[in-house]
DNA sequence: TGCGGTAGCATTGTATACAAAGTTGACCGG
DNA sequence: CCGGTCAACTTTGTATACAATGCTACCGCA
């Protein structure tokens, strides 16, 4: 992508990540394209490229709206990343370099310290780190395919924030994980290092919905940041609902 | 997408998918634009999407490619193909409906007809059956995301072809190994069902390595179709060569 | 002859104007 | 007072014109 439209991307996308537009806002081209100052030609190149990436949904005729995620929607994240990351960590068992292995131990190390620095972990340097120990796996196993499936789920705005509601104790587990999933990999037992892996996913799920699903209702509890969703005076029109992803699963019988 | 983007995108799909567009073929925008009878625009906004699919590799600044696929890629497809539908054979057994397990025989038989009307097996009708066969089953696990992936890496027109080459004792091998696949799954056995599906996959891998490999170059064997590529007296340039997919994979040590 | 700069061309990128589609709300008839 | 039809408006979809980019080939000069 050239320079408007890429700039363009940047901007709707950082907007909906930081939640400035949420889920199931109308992003009407014209007024997208005041506020990024281009004309609609390159904002609409930039909603296709989000909607091929489940950021946005393009309802012909109709518009764009921010992705929503139900609770089985979320789940459904979380399950497949946890076969997708686990035989990505499967294969970086096999095909791990020892400069890989050093660096993972090297994002250990910083999440540690991002523990023990004030009385407060520090959670920039966690979420860094943490990111990066996960994308070195995914390097190792050497699918670029896979890293972008991977990528594709990790990336989703709902996801992107799980990170954020982790506790002390939640990231002293995580990164025990972490450690003994370096043990595997370096041991090349891929079976084993494809099970840590697994379990550490599924349980970043519980931590995920035990911090975040009991507090109700988690929409603007403090009134949150001004937002720059269609003016109400304007807005005569309900965005439709679009409801994204799985049906729910039959159950056998 | 609407009327002009949509026939648009269905017109460069069926060129790419019917080798009229080889790999690497340079499609520019305005001859698409006069073939297709619309005007840029929506000739855009259909190279996007497909872009979105890797069906061809947008360069900035210098025009969509057609994807080209090296060895490494394929195998690459077929193995991530192998785990992914493996994982949804896994759900389907836990979660298929008896109707679903009812059209998935009813599969098999049409696939064991096609084989016995003629002299030659009817491949179209093997086709259809074995593709409906593998999206019951993805149906079957019950994730849209997942069903999502899967159809992303059976599109592409390296393996849309694959299926193509296989003689009667493949065809015959590949479905007994449906039959078995379906009684792993009546009895909701996930494990048996995961290991059926990933060795038929692979099998097909071997296949297609088998039969179009050793063939050697197999481009233009018969002149092939009449190409609407870049006229030879306008192609000055030639198109760069867009190297997709995966990187080498590190091996250890 | 070899090198560097430059002009021209092919192609993509962006802006703007116009057409089509869909929705709202009011008007009219029952 | 209710229901249906129609017109105006909002928003997206498409076409066209123009700007920017990158390549090629030519020309001048050493």
């Amino acid at each position: 992508m050239s320079k408007a439209s890429q700039s363009a991307y940047e901007a709707i996308r950082g907007r909906i990540l930081s939640g400035e537009f949420p889920a199931g806002t109308h992003l009407k081209e014209e007024r997208l394209a005041e506020v990024c100052g281009v004309s609609r030609t390159p904002i609409r190149d930039a909603l296709r490229t989000l909607a091929a990436e489940d950021y946005v949904r393009v309802v012909p005729n109709h518009g764009t709206f921010v992705s929503e995620f139900s609770d089985d929607d979320i789940e459904d994240i979380f399950v497949l990343r946890s076969m997708l990351e686990g035989y990505a960590a499967r294969m970086a068992a096999q095909r791990a370099t020892p400069e890989q292995i050093f660096e993972l131990r090297e994002q250990c190390k910083k999440i540690d310290t991002s523990m023990k620095v004030g009385d407060e972990p520090d959670r920039d340097a966690f979420l860094a780190a943490n990111r990066r120990f996960h994308e070195i796996i995914t390097e190792a196993a050497g699918s670029e395919r896979l890293a972008q499936m991977i990528a594709r789920l990790i990336e989703q705005p709902i996801i992107a924030r799980t990170a954020q509601s982790y506790k002390e104790p939640q990231i002293e587990r995580s990164n025990r994980q972490h450690m003994e999933l370096i043990d595997a990999i370096e041991s090349e037992d891929g079976s084993w290092a494809e099970a840590i892996m697994s379990g550490h996913i599924l349980a970043g799920y519980q931590t995920f919905k035990q911090n975040l699903d009991p507090a109700g209702d988690r929409s603007e509890e403090d009134g949150g940041p001004a937002r720059l969703e269609t003016d109400p005076s304007k807005a005569r029109r309900q965005p439709l609902r679009v409801v994204s992803g799985s049906k729910p699963a039959p159950r056998r019988k």
